[in-house]
RNA sequence: GGGCGGUUGGCGCAACGGUAGCGCACUUGACUUACAUUCAAGGGGCUAUAGGUUCGAAUCCUAUACCGCCCA
């Protein structure tokens, strides 16, 4: 683009810019893929986001934090690889779609299954990108034309081969046995796509009468056992009543027979350890079909297993249920159940109680334990290198606490319910024979059965669970199972940038089939960034209308601001940070200052034509600027190798804001106007302002680019077509100056002292007032002569006198700095009394340094055990207070004498 | 029940064993030729509580309290 000063005038209107350059990155293809064989490889792949979804601020955070990566790395000349995509989401995407439906009258039974996927894929044409559009509005650098979809053709061949290989091997069985079932999406679920909440219920205490042959009633009124359930709806399933051995309360009932109320079946009374004495009344009704426990305890009793809730979680028509009951909703027949124990005097007690609840992470609805056949896959074996991967350290969280996280739950690991009841996804490729019952697993539709040879083989009708396919997202992406450049470039990925949610859901399923099918980890690194809450630190949640939406907030402050906000939230802070708008506020003014910079650089670098800085003739603030400069590019490249993107932005904050704007610029605009031929200013400005943008590029990528669009460029920059394949800025070793840095800072503070002496007695900082620094130290009152333009100009103390020892002027009202001190003599401005507090409050301050000090010197420990540099500072500081305390009391002497 | 994180000026956060900083808010002054989305100056904190380690603790250890997250 075209070298131009800025001409507008008012504030930075990020919207224009990073709509231009938007349109400029896609035109030229700029993110398009390159495999370049002959680079150091930089590569991760994008949590693929939900086709349902739209972007939300944890997805706006964590897709910054990866672009900031790649933008950064690939401007130190890396192979980049950045994997964008979507993933199919089974549940979500068949909820929102029946919910659609639903809109038209329509259920998908009605549909059928092959009319309700088309259903499924419409929408995915329709809404399933716009998650992506979004991105784009963010300025993230996916490798835009290497989008993936989890229902591509080459990613369903890698699901295919994972499943076959797996089910080959033996890891993948099928299993009869309690599952988390969702009633409403009528799915089964995985252990970890249900959510436990704590919800006030109660607990029933019923009457279990002992049956006459054990010698009881039979009824009621008779001796019986009383058992205690949450569940009284699924009694109609109770095989047993279950006491633990060594309760004395109970021994008499082990082997007896107690009846089942409502339904007088009979039932024996065992004996388990698993069962809790202190719980409800020590004995408890096994229902094998309806509890994960009590399903463990029936199998190791050898019960039956009678289903009496159906999949919608009616109780079902059976010869357990009694008739008129059967139908019932399970909440519904709970309360019917409750009503009839009592009125028959089966209900002994109902107590409150604080019960622990699985509920449908999809649709919150309660989760019902539930008896079916289900895929499982076989986890132990798998989970073994998984493990050590992350213990030997080859894969490494940060922070690292969430290791910790991940081995808990690999080294717990349970087999995983791979199979949903759902007809979007991936059908199982598992057929079983008519014919000859054979049962196996193809990629392809088999023609005939393996075993008999016939034709009538039946597809599994249900779906493979979507994280069993997001899991292959690392390599599935680059082409595997085949061997391509891609696959053979990119992987394994650099590092994984996620929410620590689905750690255990997502990280830890890639790494198992990582190292399973692509033979080796799918990521070095495993960033865990923070939780974005509202404002009061609660959890945003679209549903409860608390939800900022991160486009909205582009919208008002620009892009480049959001990305800076999540930039300081890095990863290694807390592990929830609240959204607080003037965050946002603050980083839009803060592309402005930049802008407006950017606008006196380039007025000062009209007709400039780079050229190196001449180090020999270099000024004191051009020394200082290009020490702190170096300083700032060395930070940031170490802070970003870190993943220390907070330190990261905050350093380019202050050097821009503190240093470069109200310090630099000011003293350059003195200089511009002073100096000659040999003047480096302009060199030192351009140096400085030019890099400046390269090194701020990953975090906000399109001010930058405008900005630096607009600079003079050397040949060698102007070979690049935009800011982000120019090379990095690295810290330049000549230009560490310590001296510079010092002398500068005091100068910095004898402008600031002089300005708070105006300001105290309201001398107007457009006026010049006469000014005394008087110091008996040689190196500061050199300091100070050479920073003499700057501290005249910069605090407007014309005529500037710099002495060794004076004669103190009569009604001047001063300051102490370091060694020196500040004399402005007013005359009749002077107030005497404001004057004294002010020196009395300075005073102050100095005695309570001197008192800690020496407190600390004082201590003999101290001297004997800290290190000789810690006492030698200690020692420097007191010095430096004794001789401020006593510059303040010679003046305020004087004071007295006025 | 187990694990983890947090508690620092009014608010949000830094400070990684050596005299507690930043932003917002607040007070005062200034439309100074890049910027009032600005500039200049200022006030405000015995770092949740109780012990301990150390010459020295916001920082390390142990309890307690409260807030929050994850797993069962």
């Amino acid at each position: 683009m075209s070298q131009a000063s800025i001409t507008t005038v008012g504030p930075y209107n990020p919207s224009e810019v990073e709509a231009k350059w938007t349109d400029f990155w896609f035109a030229q293809g700029l993110f398009n893929l390159d495999v370049a064989p002959d680079k150091p490889v930089f590569s991760c792949a994008l949590p693929p986001p939900n086709i349902t979804g739209n972007l939300h601020m944890g997805h706006a955070l964590n897709g910054t934090l990866q672009d900031i990566l790649v933008r950064w790395k690939r401007m130190q000349g890396y192979n980049v690889h950045w994997q964008p995509g979507t993933d199919h989401a089974g549940i979500s995407t068949q909820m929102v779609v029946e919910r659609e439906l639903k809109k038209q009258g329509l259920n998908r039974h009605e549909l059928g299954r092959e009319k309700f996927l088309e259903r499924c894929w419409q929408w995915r044409k329709e809404y399933g990108d716009n998650i992506l559009a979004q991105y784009k509005r963010l300025g993230v650098s996916f490798t835009w034309d290497r989008m993936a979809f989890t229902m591509d053709p080459g990613y369903v061949k890698a699901i295919y081969r994972a499943f076959v290989i797996l089910f080959k091997e033996g890891y993948i069985y099928r299993g009869n046995r309690v599952c988390n079932w969702c009633p409403r999406c009528l799915t089964s679920l995985s252990d970890l796509e249900v959510e436990h909440e704590e919800e006030k219920g109660q607990l029933y205490l019923i009457r279990y009468p002992l049956s006459k042959e054990s010698g009881g009633t039979g009824s009621p009124q008779g001796t019986s056992l009383t058992v205690a359930t949450t569940r009284p709806e699924s009694m109609f399933g109770d095989v047993a009543v279950a006491v633990n051995p060594a309760d004395p309360r109970y021994q008499s009932f082990i082997g007896k027979t107690v009846l089942l109320p409502l339904s007088g079946r009979p039932l024996p009374v065992i004996a388990d350890e698993y069962v809790d004495r202190e719980f409800g009344t020590g004995a408890l009704k096994i229902t094998p079909a309806h509890d994960a426990n009590d399903w463990e305890i029936g199998q190791r009793h050898k019960l039956p297993s009678p289903v009496v809730l159906d999949a919608h979680a009616k109780l079902m028509q059976n010869e357990y249920v009694p008739e008129r009951f059967q139908g019932q909703e399970r909440f519904a027949a709970r309360k019917n159940i409750v009503f009839e124990l009592s009125e028959t005097d089966y209900l002994a007690e109902v107590k409150d109680y604080t019960l622990g609840l699985g509920y449908c992470e999809r649709c919150h609805t309660v989760i019902e334990p539930y008896l079916s056949d289900q895929w499982y896959l076989r986890m132990e074996e798998l989970a073994k290198p998984a493990i050590t991967a992350v213990e030997e350290e080859r894969i490494v969280f940060i922070p690292g606490r969430y290791a910790t996280t991940y081995l808990d739950w690999m080294k717990n690991i349970r087999d995983w319910n791979i199979s949903r009841q759902l007809w979007w996804g991936h059908r199982i490729p598992v057929w079983t024979c008519r014919d000859c019952q054979a049962v196996e697993a193809f990629e392809q539709t088999p023609l005939k059965c393996p075993q008999c040879g016939c034709q009538a083989m039946e597809q599994d009708p249900d779906v493979l669970d979507t994280w069993f396919s997001s899991a292959l997202w690392p390599f599935a992406t680059l082409g595997w199972p085949d061997a391509t450049p891609e696959l053979r470039t990119f992987y394994p990925t650099t590092v994984l940038s996620t929410a620590r949610e689905i750690i255990n859901l997502w990280v830890a399923r890639m790494i198992f089939s990582g190292i399973k099918f692509a033979g080796t980890i799918p990521f070095k690194h495993v960033l865990i960034h923070p939780v974005i809450q509202t404002a009061d630190g609660k959890r945003m949640s679209k549903s409860k209308g608390n939800a900022i939406d991160p486009l909205d907030m582009i919208g008002k402050y620009g892009a480049d601001a959001n990305r800076f906000w999540f930039a300081t939230i890095g990863v290694k802070g807390d592990q929830d940070v609240r959204f607080r708008e003037d965050r946002l506020e603050e980083y839009k003014r803060f592309a402005n200052k930049l802008w407006n910079a950017g606008k006196l650089v380039l007025d000062k670098l009209q007709d400039y034509k780079p050229r190196p800085v001449d180090k020999d003739k270099l000024s004191l603030a051009g020394r200082w600027i290009l020490h702190r400069y170096s300083l700032l590019l060395t930070g940031l490249n170490d802070e970003l190798r870190d993943y220390d993107f907070s330190e990261a932005a905050g350093a380019l904050y202050e050097f821009i804001w503190d240093y470069f704007c109200d310090w630099y610029l000011e003293i350059a605009k003195l200089e511009l106007a002073n100096e000659g031929e040999d003047g480096q200013t302009r060199n030192v400005l351009y140096y400085v302002f030019e890099g400046l943008m390269r090194a701020l590029h990953p975090i906000m990528p399109f001010i930058t680019e405008e900005l630096w669009d607009k600079l003079p460029r050397s040949e060698y920059l102007l070979e690049f077509e935009s800011i982000m394949f120019a090379p990095y800025p690295r810290g330049d070793e000549r230009f560490v100056d310590a001296k510079a840095e010092s002398e500068m800072t005091f100068l910095i503070r004898i402008i600031r002292a002089t300005r708070n002496i105006r300001q105290t007695f309201n001398v107007d900082l457009r006026t010049q007032a006469q000014t005394i620094m008087q110091c008996a130290d040689e190196s500061e009152r050199k300091a100070l002569e050479s920073g003499r333009g700057y501290v005249g100009e910069l605090s407007r103390s014309q005529p500037l006198t710099i002495v060794a020892e004076t004669a103190v002027p009569a009604m001047a009202a001063s300051a102490c700095v370091s060694l020196t001190t500040i004399y402005l003599p007013l005359g009749k401005l002077i107030d005497v009394g404001k004057t004294r507090s002010k020196l009395i409050q300075q005073r102050d301050a100095v005695e309570k340094d001197i008192a800690k000090v020496k407190q600390t010197l004082d201590n003999p420990d101290f001297r004997k055990r800290a290190p000789e540099d810690k006492v030698a500072a200690q020692e420097a500081a007191l010095q430096l207070s004794k001789t401020q305390l006593q510059g303040i009391d010679s003046q305020l002497k004087l004071l007295e004498g006025t």
